[in-house]
DNA sequence: ATAAACCTTGGAGTTTAATCTAAGGTCAAG
DNA sequence: CTTGACCTTAGATTAAACTCCAAGGTTTAT
């Protein structure tokens, strides 16, 4: 069992920030002590380290709490219903990582590109680098006898 | 070259959203019309996607506007402090990507075990996903000896 | 030439997600 | 038995990212 500060502390955030979240109904403690202190145990962990890694990819906490309450209301819900907000979430997952995939390749090329020397920085662009990954994968459309060469996702 | 009306419609966001973007430098009309209108050109509409794709997998205005400032000041910066820049923000990337194959997964295996059915959703949960696929990670990497149990991260 | 649909600015208001403050209760150590 | 680090609540404040409003100028179609 976690007091609040305790659990705050493990995942390097504030005590305010999980009466903030109990409040918005994401993460409510299982427990409270005798004199009314929150006592957290390993599930509403679990669920926490769940709420800051969905945070961190993007999500709002309102689509962290859609997320949720597949679990929250098991039960009441038709699995159809559980299956449909799924896939929903699942499609915006891998927009993302389709997005997240094109920006580290650019930025793989672009470190890759530069010198990294203490020259001026003339060619060194985000923004050259997406195009020219565009560019590249147009390029391997038309060349792709040499797939073999740093062959890439 | 589009008027501000123009530009938002095409990407679907309001015209103040790209006052707001001008106002905190990260993107600014190459031109302005005899009256004062604010022209955008290719290049900036380039500029306004890559804000917008980089917002979408969870990036500040802020991470933004250092990723662009690759860009902006080019010739005046070291390689080596281009590089830097890009290593730092690819290890970001890199840790996002890793989140939401996580959660991609666990989403999918979610999908595939729910009936989608009429039936009550009651195994249907994403922690329980979650937790599975660590624990199918596990069991993987220990299939050959059953010697330690309960292993986790 | 005048309405409708655009644009300008500055500034105020909203939403989301915390973070802080005040006033007090709890608990282990000296 | 008091000091200091913890905890409680309700409510105020902050920061980021928009979003809206008012008062007026511009463009285009009738």
């Amino acid at each position: 069992m976690y007091r609040i500060g305790e659990l705050s502390a493990l995942y390097d955030i504030k005590a305010d920030t999980l009466r903030f979240y109990e409040k918005h109904g994401l993460l409510s403690p299982s427990s409270r002590s005798d004199s009314g202190y929150r006592l957290y145990n390993q599930d509403d962990s679990e669920r926490l380290k769940f709420i800051l890694r969905a945070k961190a990819v993007g999500f709002s906490l309102n689509d962290i709490a859609d997320l949720l309450s597949i679990e929250v209301d098991k039960s009441n819900r038709a699995c159809a219903d559980v299956k449909a907000l799924v896939d929903t979430k699942l499609e915006q997952v891998e927009a993302k990582l389709a997005e997240l995939q094109h920006f580290a390749t650019s930025l793989k090329s672009l470190s890759n590109t530069c010198c990294g020397g203490p020259d001026s920085a003339e060619h060194c662009s985000i923004l050259e680098a997406l195009e020219s990954s565009d560019k590249h994968i147009i390029a391997k459309q038309e060349h792709h006898h040499f797939s073999h060469l740093g062959h890439k996702d």
